[in-house]
DNA sequence: CACCGCGGTGAAAGCGCTTCCAGGTAGTCG
DNA sequence: CGACTACCTGGAAGCGCTTTCACCGCGGTG
């Protein structure tokens, strides 16, 4: 029951003025006097009145929900997918948005290129590694408003918002360098993924700072599974590293797993760092020295930056969000270099 | 550019057809020749024609977009809510539908109800633990075609679709107590969650087919969280029981990683399983014993279950769907009782 | 004091689609 | 062979909204 289905019209008819004018006063627009706005606001507020969003759109205007589009890839594994769908949905609904989900999941097939193009979503955020794929490029091309999260070769001249990656994993490997590791290796992520290339980028980065010459037998390629770095853990002990740094959380407790079963202590034997913020979810575990993701600022930057575009408003084709090193267990702290 | 904006008057037009036919034949609704149609159709396709669902619905058709709404303790935690988000959104893409999401995050507020009364969904799965919230007794209570995935007190009115857990709990138990436990525990899960009480149900079910009384001592109250697990640990196994069985997978995780840390021998001295089938996604970690849910076939039968609701046709108001219970490492195989 | 311009206002035209209804044609029964 | 039914088919109305356009009365100008 209650106030269903109350129309502009109703609306107007109650306020005694025309359809068009409530139409204005409620959309914010020129053309009503303030006295008669204000009197319409009043009586739509009374009566609940609710626009159809689907009139709204068909009339040319916006429907007032956005599209939330994630690559396989990034939805396999830990809880990045999550953490990413619940930023993103909250500032959504911060924002009056409705969320339309679109996971790449089995078939990429026409039906996410459809949805968008059956005049659902004013615009949509993307989130996937592997861009490229045909459908996405079309996607891109096409004139629907698009927001990247993370960067992707070959494509600035979408508005991107992108994870500083550098400098934050220039300062974890000399967070680890600082701790004492002579012979630091790093546990790369998908080729594609560009965020990972600006992780190991960090990693290179902190060497040349330091005038270290980077030990390329120490740059292991992984793909940022718990599982190939669990299987790859031998492989990369083998090479008798003191520290690794891995290009996220997963991969870091995929090797972490290995080591305690092989007896090697961390952080003294083993100094270990991952990226995400995700590795302490898994509890009775160390606090591991990770780098936080800033999903909920990523998410509302996202989601703005999107509005934006919608409306035509000028936006800026990268924004930056700066992660936080978070310094855990699993890395040796600062070694006091015992010279007083 | 491409065809875009393809209307059905064009179709219409290129055809040699009227509007009305157009859309009849497009529909597969009755009062079309099949060669006309055939031709419609044929028409449509080349010109890549896509309905324009804001229009579809304003008219009184269908917008076939549905909601999904997770509820706040369903997102928090293991790979459950991706897992089920992936295999809803998988079974709306297979029925050409959209998806859209709606996390019960931080404020419940109007937003969702809203969302839902736009007209944007034709109707609305849900997953959520604790009914009672009041809007969403509000949503139950509309018109909106929803289906309830899990069975909620006082609700029977609504279609559900439910994992039969009482029996596989008892299956489950049963095994365990063919392994040799003679002291076996349960740890629950939140005491609103139906489906949490399925399981003891399960449990208990176990015991009286043995004729063995139940040890409430021995039944413990936890939150299906891993760290409450965790936490728990030292208490409950303080009570030397030789078999724990956990309401779900991350409570067994939280379990065994306390019981390794007091180098207790899994499953020699201690049997352990779960619920959930989500514990396999931890590497380095023995298989565990625990119950695959059937989240393919619960998202499939969910949504079809609402596509049907919508059609105005009749549904069962209860659908059961088996989960597998999976023998891993984690509970000490059948008792060979040695009286050969 | 007649005239122009301007902001406020309402009537009406669609947006792309579904569906009711009336008209037309073919097939069927008496 | 005429009248009826059954089925196709196209015209047109309308879903709830935005927006153009013409109109109104006002104050300001020459």
């Amino acid at each position: 029951m209650s106030a269903e289905d109350v129309t502009l019209d109703e609306v107007a008819k109650k306020a005694g003025v025309s359809l068009a004018s409530a139409s204005r006063a409620l959309n914010g627009k020129t053309g009503v006097r303030p006295e008669v706005r204000e009197r319409i606001v009043l009586v739509a507020d009374a009566l609940g009145y609710r626009p159809n969003r689907a009139a709204k759109n068909l009339a040319g205007g916006a429907t007032s929900v956005i599209g939330l589009l994630l690559g396989r890839e990034v939805i396999i594994g830990d809880i990045y997918a999550v953490s990413l769908i619940q930023a993103v949905s909250d500032a959504a609904k911060a924002n009056d948005q409705g969320l339309m989900l679109l996971l790449d999941s089995k078939e990429p097939s026409e039906a996410v290129r459809n949805l968008l193009r059956d005049g659902l979503v004013d615009g949509v955020i993307v989130n996937t590694v592997a861009l490229g794929h045909r459908w996405i490029e079309e996607l891109l091309d096409a004139t629907l408003p698009t927001v990247l999260i993370g960067s992707h070769p070959g494509r600035n001249d979408v508005p991107s918002i992108i994870v500083e990656s550098v400098e934050a994993s220039a300062t974890m490997a000399n967070h680890m360098f600082d701790g004492g590791c002579q012979r630091l290796a790093f546990l790369t992520g998908p080729e594609k993924n560009q965020d990972a290339q600006r992780r190991v980028e960090g990693f290179r980065l902190a060497h040349t700072r330091r005038n270290l010459p980077v030990n390329e037998a120490l740059i292991f390629k992984g793909d940022h599974t718990r599982q190939t770095a669990y299987d790859m853990a031998d492989t990369i002990l083998a090479a008798e590293p003191d520290g690794v740094f891995c290009s996220n959380d997963e991969s870091a407790l995929g090797l972490y797993t290995r080591a305690r079963q092989k007896r090697i202590d961390i952080p003294d034997q083993l100094s270990l760092a991952g990226f995400d913020g995700s590795a302490s979810a898994d509890v009775g575990q160390p606090k591991f020295s990770t780098i936080d993701q800033p999903f909920e600022e990523v998410g509302e930057l996202a989601v703005q930056t999107l509005l934006a575009l919608i409306a035509r408003k000028k936006v800026p084709l990268e924004q930056v969000v700066n992660p936080v090193v978070s310094i855990g267990d699993t890395t040796r702290p600062i070694e006091v270099d015992s010279g007083g």
